[in-house]
DNA sequence: TACCCTAGCGTACGACGTAAGGAGTTGTCT
DNA sequence: AGACAACTCCTTACGTCGTACGCTAGGGTA
């Protein structure tokens, strides 16, 4: 059960991150040839991580992966924090880092999130990762450099859109958190959504009978107009992540377009 | 390094989470008094979690903490991972739960935001927990209802605050995530913010000296108006993600007040 | 008094990250 | 060609983790 908090050395993570791989005629002096790669241990360590669905991660899972003994990863990464560090950025990879036929900034920045929140989902360990470490790595740059280029077109300055940044990047997370999470629940049970809640519900009545009185917000919140029912094929709480997304996307974007976004003066 | 994930098996978590605390004259029956409580287990792991940065959160150290060996904690509670349950649940009691006095809905929703962000900066362990969760303690939930009974105040409906709800959250705890990572980073090092990121610069510009060329977009988004300096107390990048917050807010809260909020058509 | 339920402890097992050092391979230099 | 040095990979081992198992001993109830 355990997971990581991306506690990498910097000094150590970074020029592995930013390694040259085009530089296939590398020096290679004497000594027998490397039997693997960084790039191997990495995607084999991203496979672990996707398979093993947050804890198992583990060098040993890794090793074993590549037919190899868990010191021989050390030849290549100088320690787990470091390889998660790797894995982190490595996923990032996967995202269209060019801007995509797009018609209009709004537009672009909706695809942009999508993109992102699916780029978490199908990797949901990374959202544990990137804590206590500012981007690092040159995958994740890529994302951010992308974004940044549409939203120029919107003509802001600087310290708005780092604020718009800001909150873009807390909404697909947390979008993205939400979707994750509504799929690993049901997962471990096999049983269907609405099977998962039932119980879920029926063991909340028996360890609270009164929660209807002490939470009667709540109750309000969760049952009036919700059919309930998902499109048929999202399940109803992805559903409602996404519609969240939506929402919080088109207040923010409304904001940006209508000029209204405060720039506190600068002596503050 | 470990961390954890909050993964406990919410059968046995949620009896001891919603344990009747005001019932002192609790059945004891035959055997030694016991000497702890689950309260004082809590309490103590809640105090090793807030010292050891994120990871060194382990059942021997809870243990020592309370001048017992670690298999006495399995009396009181069932395994780690449902602790880690418990001490979620426990921190958020720190909240006030009851109104306080603000003017009108919008104050009120900022205080909220603000309590709740400076709880997940006192505890940052917190951030890293509720992963694959929903609400499942009474004192998440009775956050959840104090934040309802604000936003019921706009006459919105359900549909619509359901997804202000979320985005409420996802900007709260992104928040708070950035703000805890300034604080933790530069502890590392124990030097100052500005010597920190001028190593870390540094750093960046020998790995990969044509970083201004290939991220043009980022070096606009960091350089373009920014004085680098934060009002003198607080930090310049918590500084910045606090702005955040409220442009988050404040877009979020035009668009509940405008009415512009969408809600899908319910055949959707 | 007899009983038995239960709190707390000691021991132990398997998994983890990784330090240390040895064995074997391969390039470069004389 | 031969010697050396650099390098990969393995074996072994240490300390820490969560926790299963079984014991001791204390204190209600009968």
């Amino acid at each position: 059960m355990a997971v990581f908090a991306g506690q990498g050395d910097a000094a150590r993570s970074m020029p592995l991150l930013w390694r040259e791989k085009g530089a296939a005629g590398h020096r290679h002096g004497p000594g027998p040839k490397p039997g693997l790669t960084v790039d191997a241990v990495v995607s084999a360590a991203i496979g672990v991580a996707d398979d093993a669905n947050v804890a198992g991660l583990s060098m040993r899972a890794v090793a074993e992966r590549l037919g190899v003994t868990a010191m021989a990863l050390y030849t290549y990464v100088p320690g787990k924090n470091e390889l998660v560090d790797l894995i982190y950025d490595g996923v990032h990879a996967e995202l269209p880092t060019d801007g995509r036929p797009a018609s209009g900034w709004r537009a672009a920045v909706t695809a942009w999130a999508e993109d992102l929140v699916a780029l978490y989902v199908r990797h949901p360990w990374a959202l544990q990762v990137s804590f206590a470490r500012p981007v690092l790595g040159p995958h994740e740059q890529a994302v951010l450099e992308a974004l940044v280029r549409i939203l120029r077109e919107t003509g802001a300055g600087a310290e708005v859109l780092r604020r718009v940044v800001s909150v873009l990047f807390h909404l697909v997370r947390g979008t993205a958190r939400t979707i994750a999470e509504a799929r690993i629940a049901p997962t471990a049970g096999s049983t269907s959504e609405q099977e998962w809640w039932a119980g879920r519900a029926a063991q909340l009545a028996e360890v609270v009978p009164d929660f209807a009185e002490r939470f009667p917000q709540t109750m309000w919140l969760a049952g009036a107009g919700a059919a309930r029912t998902g499109d048929g094929q999202t399940p109803y709480l992805e559903h409602e992540a996404r519609e969240a997304l939506a929402v919080g996307l088109a207040v923010l974007l409304d904001g940006l377009e209508a000029g209204t976004i405060a720039v506190p003066s600068r002596g503050r």
